[in-house]
DNA sequence: CTCGCCTTTTTACGTTGTAAATTTATTACG
DNA sequence: CGTAATAAATTTACAACGTAAAAAGGCGAG
């Protein structure tokens, strides 16, 4: 028991149970992740984390920005591994719902979680911008390119709302499993012709 | 205290204790939405509702199921007042995102709330149905008309995803708070353009 | 009237998040 | 080198949750 700690073991710890509350998140759904099992799997008491994040809400909210943070790298490797505008606008799109369904809980907390004060944690708003600014830089791409025209930041939101709308339905059951993926691709090519300079 | 309860003595308590928890889930939100609460408001003790339902889940399935058919009537009131395909299917999108603002809690339990065993409610199932079938069933008119081309259940599943993407999107907090409708009407236009027979 | 049964309430248990008090371990100082 | 101060961790405790089990209350049949 050190006697006081330096700001790496309280990054440590911190990183140490996001880890935790994601495994559990994913393996067992939300309802699993209690205070008192985090606490066991740490091997610590049910209070410790209580020095090291302010409530269950907070630790939710660094759950999520890990999430952000893990979706923006996924979709800025596939932009930057694809060549071509087009071949971009569709690998990010593809990362996009590739990563929702490897992630499918990370994905809801969040994205359904509509967590009351999210404005007090910066890191998280920062992470989901980060992750939305490659969705809306290929947009951009696409119609410097005279492939797409319109407003790039409502585009942006277009394909942005067909990804989550073809996701959300899928993840809820809405949809017959696995056709959430194709929908999406009939969208984008639908929504890109409707989109193109002369239409 | 009616010495055996008649089968609308049941129903009565049901649609009563369905508009209590309806009530609380719009203004207190999912978490006001306690055994202990309700019973509070219908006048009862704690343990009362469950003579009349299963337990909490069975709560929450029927109040799903009077969302999906308030949702329905409000789909099917719109196909059936508007004049032509187009408006028909125009005042449809229109009708949903109303409800799904009108409605934001209901809406999230209907959609974002995926219950374990939803087939073991089977009034559950046929009320999305029948939501679901005011979709579709325009989605055919406007193929017919020529206005559109390709398979009716994935062009329904497209409008569908779309719509609910968008409001998925607002509800959640992560467009400008009244946006949603337009981007709504412009994804739907776009889509039609893209799935026109010539496209 | 009384017996038995159906409805309702009361009581109780295990679990949750977390506040408050207590214990433990380390460091600074006389 | 003890010893007091202090930060970290644990233990204990509480209110609220869903609901099982036991107790109580009220009506119809004999």
């Amino acid at each position: 028991m050190p006697r006081v700690l330096s700001e790496s073991d309280v990054a440590d710890f911190r990183e140490r149970l996001c880890q935790v509350a994601e495994k559990l998140f994913a393996e067992k759904g939300p309802d699993a992740v209690t205070m008192r099992q985090l606490a066991a799997e740490l091997g610590v008491s049910p209070m410790t984390p209580y020095r090291y994040f302010a409530d269950k809400e907070d630790i939710l909210a660094a759950v999520r920005t890990n999430g952000f943070n893990r979706f923006a790298d996924a979709l800025e490797g596939a932009y930057a591994s694809a060549r071509g505008v087009r071949a971009k606008g569709a690998a990010v799109g593809e990362a996009y719902v590739t990563f929702a369904f490897e992630h499918p809980q990370t994905y809801k907390a969040m994205f359904d979680l509509n967590q009351p004060h999210e404005e007090n944690y910066p890191d998280l708003v920062a992470a989901a911008l980060r992750a939305r600014a490659t969705q809306t830089s290929y947009v951009k791409d696409l119609i410097a390119e005279g492939i797409l025209a319109g407003d790039p930041e409502e585009i942006g939101r277009m394909f942005w709302a067909a990804a989550h709308g073809a996701v959300g339905l899928e993840l809820a059951g809405k949809l017959p499993a696995g056709t959430a993926r194709g929908l999406h691709r009939h969208m984008n090519g639908a929504l890109a012709k409707g989109l193109r300079p002369g239409a």
